[in-house]
DNA sequence: TATTTGTACTATTTCAACTATTACAAATAT
DNA sequence: ATATTTGTAATAGTTGAAATAGTACAAATA
């Protein structure tokens, strides 16, 4: 598996590393009963400290994303959003907002945009409805 | 000029009053010209250090979206997007990926998705192609 | 039974965010 | 002219998250 940290870009990096395990799973390069990389192994890799990749681990645990079990390792989880739909909708309209008004701001007009939001749903495994 | 910052949000305080100047801008309830509060009056209004307030006034005239004058007060810029339409495709795609891939851990639906997107977009007066 | 694995804990460092205060130059009002 | 208001700059200090460093422990595995 295949990181690259940033250090540059603000982000933590332990934020880092849950936004591309989340858009592996995501893409479908990591699937359903996966293991991940160990704890230590990801550390060594990336060169950075097993507690950052210990935290990025326990909060995409929290959020359903993976399981971990003591001795064996994490492995990608089942979908299973437990959040209420009136939640899901509040924390995605919000992020889509405030991506309207960045892009009122540089002048992209509702045609152009809607284009681009598509190259990015295409990526991704999105259910049909229904499905 | 109403403001309502949320101290539990994890959001720093000056980027909590730049998205609501700039959404506020978006939305059109600030026009082109229109003063801006004075940094002393808002500090003052908001309950917080006047540093915080020059912080987010300071980089919304780096990005050209407001206009400041020492001694007159700050105001509303023309819409002017300096950036090369490469950099906002890049910049904007990375946001719209995000959500894309959180919308696929929440389990929602390709249509139900759009339609959040279009409810988020029409609330802002972005142009349409060759407005 | 030895090793690997995720977890927990404490201590320390680093840095952004924020506060507090003072000072200054440009614009405005009188 | 001159006093006031405005944004800006600078310094110093506080707070909290992020990350490092090291140790220890329990569960799973070989």
């Amino acid at each position: 598996m295949q990181f690259r940290i940033d250090n540059a870009s603000g982000r933590p990096v332990y934020q880092q590393i849950m936004d591309q395990i989340k858009r592996d799973i995501a893409m479908g390069r990591l699937i359903k009963n996966e293991k991940l990389p160990t704890v230590r192994q990801l550390a060594g890799q990336i060169a950075i400290n097993p507690n950052t990749i210990a935290k990025a681990y326990r909060q995409l645990e929290q959020q359903g994303i993976i399981v971990t079990k003591a001795g064996a390792g994490a492995f990608v989880a089942n979908l299973d959003s437990s959040l209420s739909r009136s939640v899901r909708k509040k924390l995605i309209s919000e992020e889509l907002e405030r991506i309207a008004v960045d892009a009122y701001h540089m002048q992209i007009d509702r045609q152009t945009l809607l284009e681009w939001f598509d190259n990015a749903v295409v990526k991704f495994n999105l259910p049909s409805k229904k499905g």
